[in-house]
DNA sequence: TTCATTTACTTAACCGATAAAGTGATCGTT
DNA sequence: AACGATCACTTTATCGGTTAAGTAAATGAA
């Protein structure tokens, strides 16, 4: 089947004998039009199987009603559910998302970025990579004076808004859960420190580690990516290096996946031989043998509220500078049970 | 910060005081520039830090290098990374992709397909809602002339190509194989029998029992969806009408979660009182208890395969009428284990 | 030397829409 | 009856590119 020419508002135009600027007006509902015209001409438009070209539309409104997205993966629970979320809270408002995936490298994620500000994207949505660097883009994209607003892993300072889950709280309290409970040597996997989520969620725990009395020691203080392999290399790396802690605090849910084959592949059980306790959930955990006590970030909210700023940002047409943090919650499952909350 | 105009190609022509069209042909390398001229145009677009607009380009050259992607959700193991391999190979083939989720909403389906088109993507890939019955806006794709290949969830016959992992066969290997582990009453969570997915996995399990003389039961084969709380539902209708079989075949790896759900709390321990085949697996499954042994789906491949057909179609200039069926493979962890295997 | 090519640009036309600025007819008002 | 306002369209210009069709100067072959 070969493709056939489009049919455009000067096919309409002319099957009427009309001119196509009352098409154009007539399909908008523009007061101009009168309603018997307006009828006729939706007619038509059915009749000969018009769609309307964006492309143009958008070159002379100069508006393109579409949202860029970058985020680094999407395989992954926590980008799965947001995406999910920003995609839905898009439409709602009548937004198109064009999304990419950097796929954790920033070159990608550099011309990503270029590519959406060149389909004239009336705002922008990143999460950026383990490794985001070079801030140049980012100059760029302020220079030109494109709404961004930064999630989850952000680059704050920068002139854009961001939207976190408030790590440091939440680490903070994860930690101060534990120490309650009676834990003393707790361990830390703790991901890249040059990323916010890193940075904070370590600055929770050693806070709240001060606030506890309790000792911080090098090395149980494992730095790494936000992987499983980070947490499998992380808990080698714990192990080789001297006593076992009683806890291990992961950054992130797949640095405690791998942290636990690492556990189990060392003849270790979990939680009788180590205990884990993880920074973010999955929608698996709770078919997991054992159900990972957690803390859960909430996901949704911070996808909503990230492009739900990113709208405002573009109605008012100018780019802001706020820092939202959203609250996390603890999640007990079958791990962090040391005694007094068993029964 | 306030949004600068733009530079077009006007600006850099002005700045060199030569026309547009030349400024044009510079940047895209055309034969009819002089070297010299090339490398000062150059120069000055990135001074003046220019930013071609597609949307102009594309209008005036027709194509949009831009694949439009419909899937029902994101926020699922199969599709996160369906949808991952379509990105990576959509870039290696400097295509941009365009995704929409239908959420499982037939209305928003005929509603993306129609954006798609009004912003003239070169082709679509599509995997349809469960519950997609109207074809009309298939015939209108057809109409267009627009190519489009259906993948995972499919309608064939319609004049399109379709990418499926080889469901029948997949089903009904999984079936033998538990036939011939001595397993006799053999239930299945069948889920929609109007998708091809549930159709076919049906088919292949029907097939197989025939073959290896097993009787079917229609208390033991139970219709539904694809998602979890269908798989809660069915188990639980089984549970209900009498007495349990040996195993359950679930026609997806959401359905098998939410029958070990329903089964546990009825006080059914998986496998010891009731065994678990699924058809499709997750990244979680080795995290589980028990493991789950499933069929397993060439998930990335099926990605792939759709959009390289895709990109041929587009690069022919005509739709395809092709059905590829990928092979499926078992992957044996906790369940299924009866007598012989177990050591 | 002369005429056909090639080189390196420019001008004009167009892609398919929207926005702004007309225009002639009808209407309401005093 | 006269005149501004409203209605229902049309004409013209524009968005930022690309393609097609010139054009003048330099080159080359006969």
């Amino acid at each position: 089947m070969k493709s056939k020419s489009q049919i455009t508002l000067t096919d309409i135009a002319k099957r009427l004998s009309i001119s196509k600027v009352s098409v154009s007006k007539a399909l908008r509902d523009h007061p101009d039009i009168s309603t018997k015209l307006k009828k006729r001409v939706k007619e038509t438009a059915v009749e000969l199987g018009y769609v309307p070209n964006f492309m143009a539309r958008n070159l002379s409104s100069k508006k393109s009603n579409t949202i860029g997205l970058v985020v680094p993966k999407i395989a992954h629970h926590f980008f799965a559910e947001a995406i999910e979320s920003i995609y839905k809270t898009a439409y709602q408002n009548n937004y198109e998302i064009i999304m990419t995936v950097s796929q954790e490298n920033e070159a990608h994620e550099q011309q990503h970025l270029e590519t959406l500000m060149a389909m004239r994207v009336d705002g922008l949505l990143i999460s950026i990579t383990e490794h985001t660097k070079d801030l140049a883009i980012f100059e760029k994209v302020l220079k030109r004076g494109v709404p961004l607003v930064f999630f989850d892993r952000v680059l704050c300072g920068l002139g854009f808004s961001c939207v976190t889950t408030d790590d440091e709280q939440g680490s903070y309290d994860a930690i101060s859960f534990l120490a309650k409970k009676g834990y003393k040597n707790i361990a830390h996997l703790a991901g890249y420190q040059n990323s916010n989520i890193g940075y904070h969620r370590a600055l929770g725990y050693k806070n709240a580690l001060k606030k506890f009395g309790l000792s911080f020691s090098e090395k149980w203080f494992v730095v790494g990516g936000f992987g499983e392999a980070d947490g499998y290399r992380g808990f080698k790396n714990i192990f080789k290096n001297g006593p076992l802690p009683e806890i291990i605090f992961a950054v992130t849910f797949p640095v405690a996946l791998g942290a636990i084959v690492a556990a189990n592949e060392l003849g270790l059980s979990v939680p009788g031989d180590v205990d884990i306790l993880s920074f973010g959930g999955s929608g698996y955990n709770r078919f997991m043998q054992p159900a990972l006590t957690f803390m859960q970030q909430p996901v949704p909210e911070i996808g909503q509220t990230a492009i739900k700023l990113l709208i405002d940002e573009i109605k008012n047409g100018e780019t802001g500078t706020q820092n939202i943090k959203l609250p996390t919650k603890l999640v007990i499952c079958d791990t962090c049970l040391k005694e007094g909350d068993k029964l």
